[in-house]
DNA sequence: ATGGTTGTACGACAA
């Protein structure tokens, strides 16, 4: 089973990549964020001619989650218990045997800012949540765009980045408490390599110039743990016309025998 | 260089 996770920072700007994207990769599960698209004007039909079903939580300019799944999406859940306001940044499905989780976690701004305040208590919100759903579904993943670059090894410049927004360690301890809740760093089942990003700052040629973070992430549920077969970031579509400033990261687990 | 670019929606604001 492959499942992957692409923030498109505007589902309407980025549609045709995505489609071509999913003819391409074939995924069974995609969880996208920042689709910036009201639900009553999401694109579902043309995910359904491609294929796939769709559930969504999206508002008007802002945030926006979806999950495209190849199985019909089943206990679909669009809020986040104990958030504090209903920005839509959470949706939650059962896609087949897995319980799939799709977050769009706050940006926070910047360390010590209202946003950033806003931000860890959006992330202890989830860790609860976490908690909640492993009691429950031994096959979790929860995936997304986590905006946080979990250590010194996830981002280009560590000594530029130190106890900036995205790699502060108040956000590094918010995410490790992801981890503790009893979720793995899928792609670190696959490899300890320094320097693999998923997203790059539109600004400064950042991406040609390497300048990239790791803050998209697929986390997966001790028995998903044990699965894993690859995980690997796909920057073709970073390298296209009109990118988003994301990547996806694709995840493929072994489910034969399950 | 307190810079730069993109998306939303037409002026800021968020990222």
């Amino acid at each position: 089973m492959r499942v992957a996770t692409w923030n498109v920072n505007s589902l309407r700007v980025r549609l045709p990549q995505v489609l071509a994207w999913l003819a391409a990769e074939a995924p069974d599960v995609l969880a996208l964020q920042e689709t910036k698209v009201p639900d009553e004007a999401f694109p579902a039909l043309e995910f359904r001619e491609a294929g796939y079903h769709v559930v969504f939580a999206g508002e008007k300019t802002y945030n926006g989650v979806a999950i495209v799944s190849r199985l019909p999406p089943a206990e679909v859940a669009d809020a986040l218990p104990g958030a504090p306001d209903g920005q839509r940044r959470y949706l939650a499905a059962t896609c087949g045997p897995l319980r799939v989780i799709d977050v769009y976690v706050p940006n926070g701004q910047a360390v010590g800012s209202d946003k950033f305040a806003y931000k860890l208590a959006w992330m202890e919100a989830l860790a609860a949540q976490v908690r909640a759903e492993l009691a429950r579904h031994p096959l979790l993943v929860v995936l997304g765009d986590f905006n946080v670059a979990p250590e010194d090894r996830d981002v280009h410049d560590p000594e530029l980045w130190r106890e900036r927004v995205l790699a502060s360690t108040p956000e590094r301890e918010a995410f490790r408490a992801l981890l503790e809740a009893g979720l793995c760093d899928v792609l670190r089942r696959i490899t300890g390599e320094a320097g693999i990003h998923t997203w790059w700052d539109y600004r400064m040629n950042a991406y040609r110039r390497g300048m990239g973070l790791r803050i998209d992430h697929v986390l997966a549920s001790p028995a998903l743990c044990g699965r894993v077969r690859a995980c690997r970031v796909d920057r073709a579509p970073r390298e296209g016309e009109r990118p988003s400033d994301h990547a996806p990261v694709v995840a493929e687990f072994d489910l034969a025998g399950s």
